[in-house]
DNA sequence: CCGTTTGTTCCATTTTTCGGAACGTAGTGC
DNA sequence: GCACTACGTTCCGAAAAATGGAACAAACGG
């Protein structure tokens, strides 16, 4: 396990939930020796990867973090596009616009297009959330092959929401569904009274994955509101697969092999 | 030399003018061995810290630095205090604020407030520029002692344009004039046509560091207008200094003696 | 003043990293 | 078809760094 390995899993243990940790945090959750802890916060602090609270003397992400994070942006084309497109769509309906991508078996939300409907945003950028429990997430999922999906899903199946699937068969169901109607949808799932539908995206040149979805609020929309979010989605996602050049109907590995 | 230094000094290669680099440019900027430069590379990209573009085969920032970017934003108190302020006078005088913070020499851009004034945000977050040559970069220094100022200057004084200090001299006098009115300008120096005004503000408590700035375009104002932005800074200075408990007057080691 | 919590430093051992050189692998010109 | 070059990866012994148990230090509480 190299030195960087330990780094990483440092800087892994925060998130949105835990945007700062104390040293017994780290060490409780990294599970290494003291010695090891103390060392590495030091580099990762000197390094600009961390920064240190001088009063509470907690650690959050650095300086470094926040210029790379930014950089990360630059990434487009295949974000950019779909972000303008769903811009329009969620103007027309008035609901929340995700853009997400996987890893591993969770997604992260990369882009938000608030809605004008008094529904919160309730993940910012950068939230995780497992795959298996979101409509863009299933929807990227199911353009995987089944033995990097089975790859991808911890062996004990974890536990979900009640509208969620229970266990790999019930996912797979839904995964193909997913794949013949080429849109995903969830109630219920990963917040209370919060629905979505989506779709995932591949580039046909850089091989890369997005889920794109709209979500709004189960009691406040009618099945004919939820139907007509169908329609625009399917419209955006035909539209969009011309542009990018999706190879609909292979899997992702089938066209650039790097997993991430 | 450690292993994370290295994958620092390969993550430092990124900026805003350098998004992605190929495996020649990250080998140049880093002057490393061959074997090295591809060793570490493939650790970065494997644990996320960077992404490969598998069609170009560049690297760019990876997903990881993207979600601890976004955590940075939480280091909040201070900045989103100061934030407010901003938003107000740019909105009363409708010119471009910015936040940014000290890095050895330079500055980065923390936050944008973008005016109504038709004057581009030409410095997105993220980007750095020689405090030397900047209002609030300048405010920020003078706020260190001149031994802190001297160690963070190169020795061999960076070409500057004509109105920034053009030596060490010329830059002390600058900052002892910034100590004396708490104000400090520029007009024409990072930018051909754009003027700023700024002040540098320290938290009482923590001991951290911002620059606050308001910039123009020197054409579009008048001398009055430009009179206005100093009264409308002094005022936020004030109100923010009592809101933060700076203590204007001491520098910042004395402080916290966390020197970045 | 002693026990606890919290974090740092020491140091011998183990493990990585380092970088020169050899080894692929395309692409390019002739 | 063949040398030539640009670009990158893999190998391997020497050298350097990480590791983690234990001693040490500092702050806190009672």
């Amino acid at each position: 396990m190299s030195a960087l390995t330990n780094a990483i899993d440092i800087l892994r243990c925060f998130s949105t939930t835990r945007p700062d940790l104390s040293f017994a945090d780290v060490q409780v959750l990294t599970g290494k020796p003291k010695s090891s802890t103390s060392r590495l916060l030091r580099s990762l602090r000197d390094c600009g990867l961390l920064e240190q609270d001088p009063h509470s003397r907690r650690y959050r992400p650095g300086l470094l973090t926040f210029e790379l994070g930014r950089l990360h942006r630059a990434h487009d084309d295949l974000i950019a596009t779909a972000e303008r497109e769903l811009r329009d769509v969620c103007a027309r309906t008035g609901h929340t616009g995700y853009i997400a991508v996987l890893d591993g078996y969770q997604q992260v939300v990369l882009r938000i297009v608030p809605g004008s409907n008094p529904l919160r945003v309730v993940n910012p950028p950068g939230q995780r959330t497992p795959a298996i429990i979101t409509s863009n997430g299933r929807a990227m999922l199911a353009r995987l092959s089944d033995q990097e999906i089975r790859a991808r899903v911890p062996l004990d199946y974890p536990k979900v929401p009640g509208n969620s699937p229970q266990n790999f068969t019930e996912l797979m169901a839904r995964l193909n569904e997913i794949r013949r109607s080429g849109i995903s949808d969830a109630a219920d799932e990963a917040i209370e009274g919060v629905g979505s539908q989506g779709f995932a995206l591949a580039s046909g040149e850089s091989g890369e994955l997005i889920g794109i979805a709209v979500s709004y609020s189960v009691q406040a929309t009618t099945e004919l509101e939820r139907a007509n979010v169908r329609r625009e989605l399917g419209a955006m996602a035909a539209k969009l697969r011309r542009m990018t050049g999706d190879p609909l109907g292979q899997t992702i590995e089938q066209l650039a092999g790097l997993a991430s």
